[in-house]
DNA sequence: TCTTCATGGACAAGTTGCTTGTCCATATGG
DNA sequence: CCATATGGACAAGCAACTTGTCCATGAAGA
């Protein structure tokens, strides 16, 4: 009956706990120089196509906010802005080597931390909880509201 | 295959929708000078016999970090501070009236929030994912690692 | 009992990752 | 063409943390 605390909760925790076991296998890879954030930075990256402004919007923040972590990610050589054929304001951003190296090692990791729920569930059972969770939970930003 | 890519991501995207949810229900009931972090506060202090310290570990930040909320939420009148019985250092924190009525109404937004929950997996089904959220997810600080 | 170390808490300052506010150049639609 | 919207840059401000330091009290060993 108690469940709904427990289950918000337990969530909660379940994400952190996810988001800090990847970090940490990331880092451990030798990307000490990159924040969560990132990742999801570079998932959205990957896909191409991205401006600073799309990618404001898949992580929740401003424009001022997302422009600022990509001229860190641009100084660190994650990231290279190339001008837009169509659009002579914006820039299209694009993964270098290392950005590619370490959207390959988050993809890795994130499977690394899945494994023990695999394993519990079962591949059966996980499947579904995916396709639940893929049905319930509306797409939105990227990001924890604390 | 890919599902844990997805699944991590998910898993934050639920967690982050939860807050969300939570917090807006629970500013809607007249609590607007509480941020989320503030609930979980009020979820361990409602157990009873615990110190800023203590409060310090079970939201994993440092005890200065506890310091400057629990002052916050002594100033807005939902904390007291008592002396502690055994320890002249320590003071026990309590829950005003108002406190206990902030931490009522955040028990209501999270059975609120899980409801789709409950009805899209069943009662049975249901369970089943909170005991293996209870049994995979180590105990840890309640806190977005970002 | 005395000494030593650990712990709860307070005070101060610094850091950071975001925000709002403003501006410009370019695109788009009437 | 002109009005409005949009991508982006620059600047300043802020809130929620951090580290660093200190003190009073408690706990444990010689």
């Amino acid at each position: 009956m108690d469940d709904a605390l427990a289950f918000s909760a337990l969530v909660l925790a379940l994400s952190g706990q996810l988001v800090q076991e990847i970090h940490a296998r990331v880092s451990q890879q030798g990307f000490e120089d990159l924040r969560p954030a990132h990742g999801f930075a570079f998932a959205r990256i990957s896909l191409g196509g991205a401006t600073t402004a799309d990618l404001a919007e898949h992580l929740g923040v401003t424009k001022q906010a997302a422009a600022q972590l990509v001229e860190e990610l641009v100084r660190k050589g994650y990231v290279v802005r190339h001008p837009h054929p169509h659009d002579a304001r914006a820039r299209l951003l694009g993964l270098t080597e290392a950005g590619w190296a370490a959207t390959r090692a988050a993809d890795q990791a994130a499977r690394a931390a899945v494994v023990p729920w695999r394993e519990a569930l079962g591949e059966a059972r996980f499947s579904e909880l995916v396709a639940d969770l893929t049905r319930l939970t509306p797409p939105g930003p990227i990001r924890p509201v604390w």
